[in-house]
DNA sequence: TCCATTGTAGACAGACCTGTCTACATCGGA
DNA sequence: TCCGATGTAGACAGGTCTGTCTACAATGGA
């Protein structure tokens, strides 16, 4: 049954892919060593590699899990702000402001890894496409639905990586809402 | 006098920054090893490290180098498709299609290097200050250039970096095209 | 002529990387 | 009771990384 008190460590795989979300997010997937996620994550070589055979492997289970909880986030974010178009600049806002704000995950993984791992570009094109219905969810059914939300997809990317390499978020959340403003009536 | 005879080959800090560049944005930073470098641009390890004493000083160099050489292609493609805000579109557009295209060098360095070289990070904010202004000569001089010429250039952000993951740059360029149309009369 | 600069060849150090290995402990279900 | 899954500790191999070192050659200006 599991009694599950609030003192017990959660099983292994699960501690891995926290830590290795913390890590590769923050210092990036190249930078940051399996040794360094086996000590952070509390197990040794063997569990490590008895759950993810390879790094390749790792990097994979990282975006899928990024990719659920960060879509999960982005739901939600908006649906607090009203789930209309205009919800997009203050829930990103919410994103860029937070302390550990890095960029997106995929944009850089696809940056460090697109020549050796070429799967993990159709895994970011995957999660954009997720990332875009959900846009498409917030505009009126009329048929150019899908187009706009397409558009307004390549205006928050380039909003999340202005914020990334910008001093303060502003200007970034400022273009996008000009951009939000002047596609929906 | 240097005769500069069409078969001499150019100095080595020339040949080590051409490899370097070539290397760099292509595979990515990390992922290019300084011994490739060497061996490729057909220098020695002393010579190498004269020109430049760590991989960080080659590194600025090969930015500072991708900085004067993609904003003098930008300005001239942006001269010949006419010189107005529309000419972003066929611009990038012939970037985009080009074989060896991998996205914006600055974009990918922050996201390999921004932890561990926070000066890379500074050197890509100056790269994308000064891409936006010559986003802003493209545009009237009216109280609005500045913020404007900001906002398109969130917009060309968000189009290198689809055009990066997407399996064809149509969808990026399609995008900026709809933005550009409804933010310039 | 002298001497600093730039070049060449390649061994080497020391760190870090991924991944394998032996040997043993615990625990839950069949 | 037995057995497979899961856990632990840590040595080890073989590769790659950055950067240093010795020793020597060519060139060109003062």
């Amino acid at each position: 049954m599991e009694p599950m008190d609030s003192t017990a460590k959660p099983p292994a795989r699960e501690r891995i892919l926290l830590t290795a979300h913390d890590l590769f997010y923050r210092q990036g997937i190249r930078a940051t060593g399996i040794d360094r996620v086996i000590a952070e994550s509390g197990v040794t070589k063997v569990t490590f590699y008895r759950h993810f055979p390879s790094k390749g492997d790792l990097i994979r289970a990282f975006l899928d899990y990024r990719h659920q909880r960060w879509l999960a986030w982005f739901r939600d974010a908006l649906g607090r702000h009203g789930g209309h178009a205009h919800a997009l600049v203050p829930a990103l806002a919410e994103w860029f402001r937070s302390a550990d704000f890095r960029g997106c995950a995929f944009i850089n993984a696809v940056g460090e890894l697109a020549r050796d791992q070429p799967e993990v570009v159709a895994i970011a094109r995957r999660h954009k496409e997720d990332m875009t219905a959900v846009i498409a969810d917030l505009l009126p059914a009329t048929s150019e639905r899908a187009n706009l939300a397409g558009t307004l997809a390549v205006a928050v990317d380039g909003a999340i990586v202005r914020a990334q390499y910008d001093a303060t978020p502003e200007p970034a959340l400022q273009a996008l809402a000009t951009i939000v403003a002047a596609l929906t009536p």
